[in-house]
DNA sequence: TGTACATCAGTGAACGCGCGTTCACTGATGTAC
DNA sequence: TGTACATCAGTGAACGCGCGTTCACTGATGTAC
C-alpha cells in the first residue's frame, strides 16, 4: 500500500509525463494549458495546484530533468572515449544523437525554451547549457593537453561546438534515419573544422 | 486624396507594424491574438479579415520582408568589403549587428520562428537562411580563389558561421551596448576559427 | 491495540475573461454612361 | 459634367469555447494517546 507522500509523487509524476507527452515538432510548452496536462495526467484541473503553483514551475522541474540528462550524456560521452580510443569528436557526436534520441520530448524541451519566449525558462536551459561548456572546455584543454596540441581559446571552442550541436540536434529530432546520418557526419566535419582552426591559431602565435 | 487602393494598403501596413512593435524579448509571435494586433493598429477586430485570412498569414508576410532585410544586408556587407579592404568576417559582422539593431523585431521573428513550433514558419524562415548560406558560400569560394587560399567543404564553413552568427544575433538583440561588443569579438574569433580550420583542412588533403 | 482527531490530495461547481469567427450593415470611393 | 449603380474596407453585435483560478467539500491516510 502506497503511503500519502509516495502517492503524491507518483500523480506529480504523472503530470511531468503528461506534460512531456504532449510537446512535439508542433507542440512547445508554451501553448499548453494547466487543464490539458492535468486532463492527460487524469486528475482536476484543480488538483494541479496541489503539486505545483502554476504550470511554468512544472516546466522548469522539467528543464532541472534535462539538466540531469545533458550531465549523464556527458559522462557517457567520457565513458566511450576512455574505452573505444576513437575520435573523441566522433564519439561525442553519437553519444549525443543516441541520447537525443531516447530523451526526444525533454530535449526539445530545451532546445525551444533556450531561446524561448520566458525569462526563467531561459535562464534555467542557459544555466545547464553554461555547466555543459564548461566541462567540455576542460576535457578539450586536458585532451590538448595529453596530445600535446595546443589549442587557442578552449572556452570560445566549447561554445562554438554546443551551438553547432545543439542546433543540429534540433534538426536531428525531427529528421529521418537517413536525414540523421548526414547531419551527424556534416556536424562532426563542422567541429573538426572549429578545432583544426583553434589549433592552427595556437601554433601561429 | 488617398485612392481606396492606397488606403487598404496602408491600413495592412499598419496591421503588420502592430504586430512587429508587439514582438519583444518575452512576447513571440505566437502570444499575439488578432483582436491584439487589430486594437493596436486601430481597427476593429473583424476587419482584419479584409487583409489576411489569419494571423499567421500576416506573420508570414513580415517573414518575407525579414528575407529582404536579409538580402540587403549581404549586399551592404559585400559592398563594405570591396569597398574598406578590411577584413572581411569583421566587416560582415559589424554590418550583421547594425542591421540587427536596426531591425530588431523583424529578425527577432527571423531567429525565434526559425526553430518556432509553427511548420509554414520553420520552413519560410529556413528558406530566406537557406539562401543567405548559398550566397555565403558563393562569397567565400570567390574570396578563397582570388587570395589563392583553398577552402574544404565552402558550403558546411557557411551553414556553420551562419549558426554561429545567427545565434549570437539572437543573444545580442537584449545585450547591452558594452555585452553587445564582446559577442561581436567572440564571434569573429569564432569564425576565424572555422575558417582557418577549413584552410588547414584543404592543406592537408 | 483501539479511538479520536488532524492532515491533506483530490473534487466539482462556479466565476469572469479574451479569444476567433459569423453576419448583416454602412457609407465612402469607383465606374459606366 | 452629372447621375445611377457597383464595389468593398470597415463596423458592432453576437456566438460559443477553453481558459486559469476560487471555494467549500470529502474521505482516505496519518498521528497522538
Amino acid at each position: 500500500m502506497a503511503t500519502r507522500a509516495e502517492q503524491k509523487l507518483k500523480t506529480r509524476r504523472a503530470l511531468m509525463d503528461a506534460a512531456l507527452s504532449q510537446l512535439s515538432a508542433d507542440r512547445g510548452f508554451g501553448s499548453l494549458s494547466l487543464r490539458e496536462v492535468a486532463r492527460e495526467a487524469g486528475i482536476a484541473p484543480t488538483s494541479f495546484y496541489r503539486h505545483f503553483a502554476e504550470l511554468d514551475e512544472l516546466g522548469l522541474a522539467l528543464v532541472d530533468e534535462g539538466g540531469v540528462a545533458l550531465r549523464q550524456l556527458m559522462r557517457q560521452a567520457r565513458k566511450r572515449i576512455a574505452r573505444d580510443g576513437g575520435s573523441a569528436i566522433s564519439t561525442s557526436v553519437e553519444t549525443f544523437m543516441e541520447y537525443l534520441g531516447n530523451n526526444a520530448n525533454l530535449f526539445r524541451l530545451m532546445l525551444r525554451e533556450r531561446t524561448g519566449v520566458s525569462k526563467p525558462f531561459r535562464t534555467a536551459v542557459k544555466a545547464e547549457i553554461d555547466h555543459f561548456v564548461t566541462e567540455l572546455a576542460d576535457d578539450l584543454r586536458r585532451i590538448a593537453d595529453e596530445q600535446s596540441r595546443p589549442l587557442s581559446e578552449a572556452r570560445l571552442v566549447a561554445e562554438a561546438m554546443v551551438t553547432l550541436v545543439f542546433n543540429q540536434g534540433a534538426e536531428a529530432l525531427d529528421a529521418t534515419a537517413r536525414e540523421r546520418e548526414e547531419l551527424k557526419a556534416k556536424l562532426k566535419t563542422e567541429l573538426r573544422m572549429i578545432l583544426v582552426g583553434s589549433q592552427t591559431l595556437a601554433k601561429r602565435q
